[in-house]
DNA sequence: TATGAATGAGGCTTCATTCAT
DNA sequence: GATGAATGAAGCCTCATTCAT
């Protein structure tokens, strides 16, 4: 949502182009985050704008393609986010801040959290980029981890997986946490402390269980 | 989907009754597996099932109360599979059966994936009904291991905290190896493992990180 | 409204089907006269009465004939109603003691008078034949007033106009003033006042207006 | 119906935009007039005005504010119609030509009766605004004949009653002698005989009868 | 490029009536 | 005669997209 200009001074044909292609955008954002993308209809998009309805096809090849761009464009602010608040220490203390930064982030822009959650469904194209752009990113920093002496005896395909399962439960605790009728909550404490037992020691005693059976 | 009887041979009313709804409620399993929720129509479901679309109306007071319904009936069916595939062994092995049984289940089912999936969002109440089914039955597993002895130093709003983060990772990984198009393929083997070494002894290892900073 | 029968005792063919019959019919009077003939749907008339929506077709042609014969039932018991309260009076306080009356009976049925009004639109053949009903015997009224020399210098047509114009105002009347959320209100004095006036004296003074042009 | 342009010659945008609403709005009394309200389906009127069902939704909310328009619109064309009808003469003379004028309306704009009479039911709202259209109006011309002398002795109250009294017998009386299969036709001359009898004289002689009993 | 009215397919739901039991 | 599930037509409304201005 980055107003780019509140007041329109002089633009030229170029930049004007950019300005209401952006407003869309905004709108988008807002009305989606509020309404969830099954409501989020092309007149309502263009009213938010304040554009007409005909403009919008002017700028998206139709109503799908905005909505597929949508979540990508704010995970990568996520992303950027998450990365400035992470701080030089140990791999799992850093894990601990990222997970901890993700719901900090979900407060910051509350849009975000129903973007990402419906996206799977009616903007599948656009979150699949968006699991992209994130695992990626994600298993680089579990390798980079392992290699200063980290984690042991994960393979990268683990690691693949293990970053799946860290970004469910991720998006599903954010879900059950953090929605809030108009607002959104903190997570609470103890939701922070599993997660940091689940990632330092793991469910289960290793009493009784033997990985090769 | 319980089909009752595939030949009408000679009902009474009461069970004709029983029997169109119940041809009503496979073929929303079927068309929801199949198209999702959105795409879900009386008119699609009542087709599929072979009813007039007035017939619907008999059954159910609306579109989302059917819909409302369907997570929570085929969920039960799931909690018994598992339950039926669990052995009497040692309760961090008993997880890993639990969690292979899950995918096992979606094979069987294959139409139970997107129906979970989305259910959040197009069947919200159903999705309630289901998640309390489920998470009250799986903090139940965790306190009972504890008792055991085989877990250690977890509350029980932990509990709760850890059983989301495993319905959550679960149901991320099965949208992500699960889906085929047409079919439902197995999950790799490397994320079974990961998830065993997740739950045995967590991602990182206890070197250079405290609990307390 | 007339309930047969409070305890079903032990009665023959015949009679179960009347009381059946009969039961329908309280139930549409009750139906119509809260929520209009629009609203008065086979099921909901059915299920007032108890009865499965089948049955119903068993005493009816359709539910049309049922509405048909709703208004001219109550229509007679008001004419009842109205006669047994007008004194043997001069002919002009007689009019104004129907008038009256009416009111009266609207707040002893409060069902008559949603039933009358909607009628001329959604059952008109039950409204002809109640406003012959009504318009032979107003017309005999006047006549006999008009025997008795209380009534001069009209002639039969007129008679007939003038019942048509006390009918329509009375309804109109009862319409504006009779309606109350719920129960039904008196009418104020001042109509009552303005009815007598016009009955007895006309509205305008004859100074300046002759009858031949 | 003021059919503003049989043929589309060059229209501007807002001119185009008006010139379709008044389409949907002369096909709404055309078909209201014929069908009545609860037949006049926004199919049947899109129909009728050769747009398509989905263009009546970008003129109007709903159907229900269409038919609330229609009468007050149609309403204030019969007020002008019957105010260039009425001569300058005496306050009593003045009523029977507006009783007149009134009907020869009808004649004019034959749907006017039935849009007016279920207006009641169907356009509640509509229906309300039309009354107080015309009441207000009406309660002004009796005030004026009073203080010319022409009335005496009814009180402002009682001045209300009355206009709704004629209302009302106005009404009913169309209702009576104008409906024809097909066209309309004349009021008998009885009719309007019998109306300026009770206007003049009243009903009832006085003889005998006293205003306090 | 911006506009916004027009389009028409499609969705959900209601309801009078039929008919097998 | 009573039952009530089944039927299917019809109604209102939404909405993505097109297109002339």
């Amino acid at each position: 949502m980055t107003q780019v200009n509140a007041k329109v001074t002089k633009l030229n044909r170029v930049e004007r182009n950019a300005w209401t292609k952006q407003k869309i955008f905004d709108a988008a954002t807002k009305v989606v985050g509020k309404y969830g993308y099954a409501e989020a209809s092309v007149a309502r998009i263009t009213e938010q704008a304040g554009v007409a309805q005909g403009t919008f096809y002017n700028h998206f090849e139709n109503r799908q393609e905005l909505l597929d761009q949508l979540l990508p464009k704010i995970g990568l602010d996520m992303v950027a986010f998450i990365r400035a608040r992470t701080g030089n220490v140990h791999a799992a203390r850093q894990e601990i801040e990222r997970f901890s930064a993700f719901f900090d982030f979900i407060r910051e822009v509350p849009e975000f959290l129903r973007i990402l959650n419906e996206a799977e469904f009616f903007a599948p194209i656009g979150y699949q980029k968006h699991l992209d752009n994130i695992s990626v990113a994600y298993v680089r920093i579990l390798r980079r981890a392992r290699l200063a002496g980290a984690i042991e005896d994960y393979s990268d395909e683990e690691f693949e997986a293990i970053v799946h399962m860290l970004m469910g439960a991720r998006g599903y605790l954010s879900r059950r946490y953090s929605y809030s009728q108009g607002g959104v909550t903190a997570v609470p404490d103890h939701v922070i402390s599993a997660y940091r037992k689940l990632m330092t020691r793991g469910l289960f005693t290793a009493s009784g269980d033997q990985d090769t059976p």
